[in-house]
DNA sequence: CTGAAAGCGCTTACAG
DNA sequence: CTGAAAGCGCTTACAG
């Protein structure tokens, strides 16, 4: 047998010992120096030093029962809306001296909840991102643990909220003014207190305005849920279209481009959280959400609770403002080419839309499905 | 003053006496049941169960020496390959029992290095995507605690690598057999063990077919940086880009676009991680890395070295392929229409782009920003 | 099969 | 300003 390759660290007792203090003067000269002597923090900080000592903050957190760790708990690390929060979270987590545990529940509750059991042990508090979590579950687990919420609202929790209630009313304004007679909601699950509050701006701004709103739910907020949901959109008749965020807003996008429609000329689209709109093309029109701060005003929220109030937060309720890129424009004269009509093409093959219509013949990927997996 | 909401949770103590047992068998019967009578540890569990215990890990880390926590540091969240990545790390690290830090180190080194050291105490072992921090440091970590590494070659240390050579060489001899004969690679910075992997890979391959090969490089491996390199690109006199992922690659297709150039008619594109490929328009062809599998991979095989071989890791190289979707084609005839040429629009306009033919006039963005926030 | 007791590495009243 | 000692909630040889 080798010996292990991991040695141990050295602990309180070694520093104490050459240092020819005791334990508490070394655990003091970390947690609270002020009661020493300075030649005392003096001797033991510069021994720890060489002794590559650093408190152990297992030791520390069974001892005082705080752990300084956080945990963030979000539905899919994988949609940039809670991938941008979770960076801003975790950013002012560590500028705060915490770090902070990840959960992905791949946007099912009772993971959710076995999550939120498993690591409520070992943190100090919760930041949870749960559209769809019952209200009961959670009261419970806010019961053990301070928790603060991400746009949902729950009586006596505490929550932050993304406002983009006057950023769609805005939109709606954008669109009017351009013309738009009929323009379509695209949101996701109605159970999301965000999805309600943009559809319900939507529907107001635009009765307020005269305009005729239609609403369409997507399966799920996911690029392909907002591109299977065109044809739908199309025969509502509308020249426009607001998304409950960015990815089913690009999804959209494909989805127009499919059928050979061109945005803006053709149709009309705004996203929801400035996270992935400038990438788009044209770039997306689109509410910003502030998803960053969003994450580090939870955070802010939460420790403060917990009577740190290093930074104490203004207002929980982050308002999103509009944003006009590249695919809003003027409604369509006659409205959309074809709407309502089925696509003329398969939509599985964008290689042959309209928007690159100096595309000569032959289709390079035309005798294969146009996603297919290659090995010359 | 009120009684503090968050109770104390019960503790082994407690249950030992309503179970009428010692703390040892309280304990043996969570971690060793096999030691017990059958009948205790039915008694034991039932009046845990009954009183809500559930074993402090804070304290069984402390005892043990094993946190059953693992971290990941990564350069940044944000970027889907990593997010990606880190899905995948957590739900394998879940799966085995393990709760997972994060650390963002925003591409840092030094920031990294802080991290490390202060998750250090609380892990049993850290997965590292560090294409920038030194070898150095990398193995004063990695003699503290176990570590495995992402996309990175360190002698004697674990790691798991993404072996996109193969797809590399595949995506040119595409390119080849589609009649281009100029082709450029756009790269991350040089350090990085992955981009120079599949710069030699295109550069050999290229070579062999007798191809001329560009190589440029990208400030960083974004959107905007390989938005920005795109007249560089065209000054090559290339008719096709490898880029070292899909998010570069998605921004040369944004600046192709900018100049009135039309993938993949006048230019063709190819990415790599097919995270975002089927969300761009059109859907990118690219070479698959695995971003999910390779952070499962990871998990398992640190775990496995912290001597929990639960599922062995067959081979910790994983090898992307070539994904053939709607941005090649056929080299343009007489090369990239205005190659070299400066632009002759506004880049920031995208709205005037020959993408859109149909275009009337006004343009209603034309007065201002291409990108502005606006207020009605 | 079960228990008494020491120990993991800290912190913090309590004394001085 | 500093130290001796108890305690945080577990685990695990060691005995029986």
């Amino acid at each position: 047998m080798v010996k292990p390759p991991h040695t141990s660290a050295p602990t309180i007792r070694l520093v104490a010992r050459e240092a020819g203090v005791s334990q508490a003067t070394v655990s003091r000269a970390f947690s609270q120096p002020e009661l020493l002597a300075p030649a005392t923090v003096e001797k033991v900080l510069s021994t720890a030093k060489r002794l590559g000592y650093v408190p152990n903050q297992v030791a520390r957190a069974l001892s005082t029962g705080r752990t300084h760790n956080i945990a963030l708990i979000l539905p899919d690390v994988a949609n940039p809306f809670f991938s941008a929060l979770m960076r801003g979270a975790q950013a002012q987590a560590y500028k705060r001296g915490y770090a902070t545990f990840l959960g992905d529940s791949d946007e099912t509750a009772s993971l959710e909840d076995l999550l939120l059991d498993k690591l409520a042990v070992q943190v100090d508090g919760f930041v949870l991102a749960s559209p769809r979590l019952d209200e009961e579950r959670i009261r419970r687990h806010a019961g053990r643990r301070p928790l603060v919420v991400i746009n949902r609202e729950l009586e006596g929790i505490e929550r932050v909220l993304v406002d983009t209630a006057s950023g769609f009313a805005d939109a709606v304004k954008l669109l009017a003014g351009f013309g738009h007679r009929v323009i379509a909601y695209v949101g996701a699950p109605r159970s999301s207190w965000s999805s309600q509050q943009r559809a319900r701006a939507v529907c107001e701004t635009g009765a307020a305005l005269g305009l005729k709103v239609a609403q369409i739910d997507a399966a799920r907020p996911s690029h392909e849920a907002g591109r299977a949901c065109v044809d739908q959109l199309l025969n509502t008749g509308a020249t426009a279209a607001l998304a409950v965020d960015d990815v089913v807003a690009q999804g959209i996008m494909a989805g127009l481009a499919d059928r050979g429609l061109s945005v803006p000329h053709d149709f009309s689209v705004i996203g929801c959280d400035d996270i992935i709109a400038t990438t788009t093309y044209p770039p997306l029109t689109t509410v910003n959400a502030y998803c960053g701060l969003a994450g580090a005003k939870a955070v802010d929220l939460l420790l403060n609770g917990l009577s740190e109030p290093a930074a104490p937060v203004d207002t929980p309720v982050i308002v999103g403002e509009l944003i006009v890129r590249g695919t809003t424009g003027p409604a369509p004269q006659g409205g959309v080419p074809n709407a309502g009509a089925p696509a003329d093409r398969d939509p599985s093959s964008p290689t042959t839309s309209r928007r690159r219509p100096r595309r000569p013949k032959p289709e390079p990927q035309a005798a294969g499905p146009s996603s297919s997996r290659k090995s010359i």
